[in-house]
DNA sequence: AATAGCTTCAACCGCTTGGAC
DNA sequence: TGTCCAAGCGGTTGAAGCTAT
């Protein structure tokens, strides 16, 4: 399952990393961090190019990678997230500690993608007996790239959108030898705090709830990104309210978990 | 036992984004 | 405002491993 090493007409190594360059490149992140990957492979004495050198930390030598099985948590985690922001890998990964944005998409096309083409089977036959709410229409920033509108799925035909889903959480007892910015998406998401408590959402979800609860925030909430979206008590509420139109995304009754979130219903 | 077809996943490629100037 | 560059993201590829015949 590797590529074979080659060398191209650079000069550049590529395909599979041999233990001497994962050694070589894990003891430089190590002692110098990476601020500049392009830099790094001369430093570290590495004929590999940045991005190479990139990749190959990030998916499989930092040491919060969590190696192995997703569990069926992860697994119907990966599925919700999907139906509600499409291929958005790395979104998606961020909400599952350890695992990065590469085994997400790996683990889609390889197994979930089956289960979650049934499961929208199954729940377009009962869109005709779906409660009728009142909706609102979310106004997104739309990249060029990346557009937020679901061209799967269930609800692909309607005017709903999501606006976004905080990625600032931590949704995990992440620890990380290293106090490095957050990996999946440095640029945006802060870094990894000593986060000791799983969050509460999170650990709902994990206790076999098949429910995720995604909020979709109001413009006027501020950028999405930079809120401290860890409401993890009732306390904090107050200035940030969850939205949510629970049901018409999952097809499942909401959640009861009201008490600890402030949830917006329309 | 041989082999064809399928699955898995590490790695690459090309495009987009965002910051600096 | 436009250009350049580094980093990030998602799609795709390729080869080993697995399974069915």
């Amino acid at each position: 399952m590797v590529k074979t090493p080659y060398v191209d007409k650079n000069g550049i190594r590529k395909g599979t990393w041999s233990a001497e360059e994962d050694e070589k490149l894990k003891a430089y992140i190590i002692n110098h961090g990476y601020l500049n990957w392009r830099q790094l492979p001369k430093l570290a004495g590495l004929s590999r190019c940045g991005k190479s050198c990139r990749l190959r930390w990030m998916n499989y030598l930092r040491p919060d990678v969590k190696r192995g099985n997703f569990s069926k948590e992860e697994e119907n985690i990966i599925v919700k997230l999907h139906e509600s922001l499409g291929n958005r890998w790395s979104v998606i990964a961020a909400q599952l500690p350890g695992r990065t944005d590469n085994e997400v998409k790996n683990q889609w096309h390889s197994f979930l993608k089956k289960r979650a083409t049934k499961r929208s089977l199954d729940h377009n036959q009962d869109d005709d007996h779906m409660p009728k709410r009142k909706r609102r229409v979310h106004q997104i920033k739309k990249s060029k790239s990346s557009p937020l509108e679901v061209g799967e799925g269930s609800f692909a035909s309607t005017d709903f959108v999501v606006h976004g889903i905080l990625e600032s959480s931590d949704l995990s007892n992440v620890s990380t030898s290293f106090n490095e910015p957050c990996i999946s998406n440095e640029s945006t998401m802060g870094t990894y705090s000593n986060v000791t408590e799983v969050d509460p959402i999170m650990s709902m979800f994990a206790n076999g709830n098949d429910v995720f609860p995604h909020e979709m925030l109001d413009e006027s909430y501020g950028d999405l990104w930079m809120e401290p979206f860890l409401a993890t008590n009732s306390e904090s509420n107050s200035d940030l309210s969850l939205v949510t139109d629970w049901e018409y995304l999952f097809h499942d009754p909401l959640p009861d978990f009201e008490d600890e979130f402030h949830v917006s219903l329309w």
